[in-house]
DNA sequence: AAAGCACCCTGTACGC
DNA sequence: TGCGTACAGGGTGCTT
């Protein structure tokens, strides 16, 4: 769930509370959740080193260390915060990252799908991902060149992290939607015009959400690093509303189902 | 290269 | 009331 305006929400949370800091111990109560060193030599070697940046690539949250980095990716579930080590944990919290301070940087995760790795460079575990969708350097010229070398359709692509990194299933059908683009339609298909739309549709929404920290849904509960909540989603116009009007002309949000995701669009709009 | 699907998990929704 | 089952979702990996 958390996608990159929610991840860069909780690293810019966590930096302010974390730079400087130094782990003193690390407690792993379900050990799948690391994946790299081996659980017990991810906390030993995690001892002793200090935080010297919180930043985010793709829907990562890296933790720059005087040697080497800490990943931690939140997937559906997943949720940090820094508490009080004194403080009652919950059932759910499945990593615990003793601090210099006296207290506690908690990975909670009720579906316990998220990960963490702790390695040298952090290209060890980022390498493969695409562009960020948000840097200066994604011009559109570039990002239209990426377009016209795929000829897949363009919800699968957008979830694609290794073709851009960052969308989920939120912020790729609220881009389509601002770009006026049905998800079927294939990548290399696009005029010169819609590449145009869709570059500035993802990078305006993305900036947005960022903007308001973050979509928290009613059924899920995201929340960053400090436990708010963000504000996105008053502005979510066909994630999740099925059936409801579209805002722009008042046809009915239809659902399909493309790469096993479901992907909302306005049959009108997006045609 | 694209696409479909199983898998990993568990809370929630729904049918009976 | 309570049980069983389907489903959601990010990403990887396998198969077609």
């Amino acid at each position: 769930m958390p996608e990159l305006p929610e991840v860069e929400t909780v690293a810019r949370g966590l930096s302010e509370l974390l730079v400087g800091r130094r782990f003193t111990a690390v407690h792993i109560r379900w050990p799948r959740t690391v994946v790299q060193p081996e659980a017990e030599r991810f906390a030993q070697e995690l001892v002793g080193r200090e935080i010297r940046s919180v930043g985010r690539r793709g829907k990562y949250v890296v933790m720059g260390l005087d040697r080497g980095c800490l990943l931690i990716h939140l997937k559906m579930s997943g949720r940090l915060s820094v508490e009080p080590a004194g403080d009652p944990v919950d059932g759910h919290t499945h990593t615990l990252f003793d601090l210099d301070d006296g207290f506690q940087l908690r990975f909670r995760d009720v579906r316990k799908f998220g990960r963490v790795y702790l390695v040298q460079e952090m290209d060890q575990v980022t390498g493969i991902l695409g562009p960020e969708p948000l840097a200066e350097d994604l011009t559109l010229e570039g990002f239209a060149a990426l377009l016209a070398r795929r000829s897949g359709r363009l919800k699968a692509l957008l979830l694609n992290q290794t073709f851009l990194a960052g969308l989920g299933n939120i912020y790729a059908d609220e881009s389509l939607f601002a770009a006026g683009l049905h998800p079927l339609r294939k990548a290399n298909s696009l005029t010169a015009e819609e590449q145009a739309r869709l570059y500035h549709a993802i990078r305006g929404v993305l900036s947005r959400a960022v903007d308001g920290r973050g979509t928290t849904l009613e059924d899920r509960g995201y929340v960053d690093a400090t436990g708010q909540p963000g504000s996105y989603q008053t502005r979510i116009a066909v994630y999740g509303r099925t059936g409801e009007p579209c805002a722009v002309c008042g046809a009915a949000i239809e659902r399909i189902v493309v790469g096993g995701r479901s992907t909302h669009y306005c049959p009108r709009c997006q045609a």
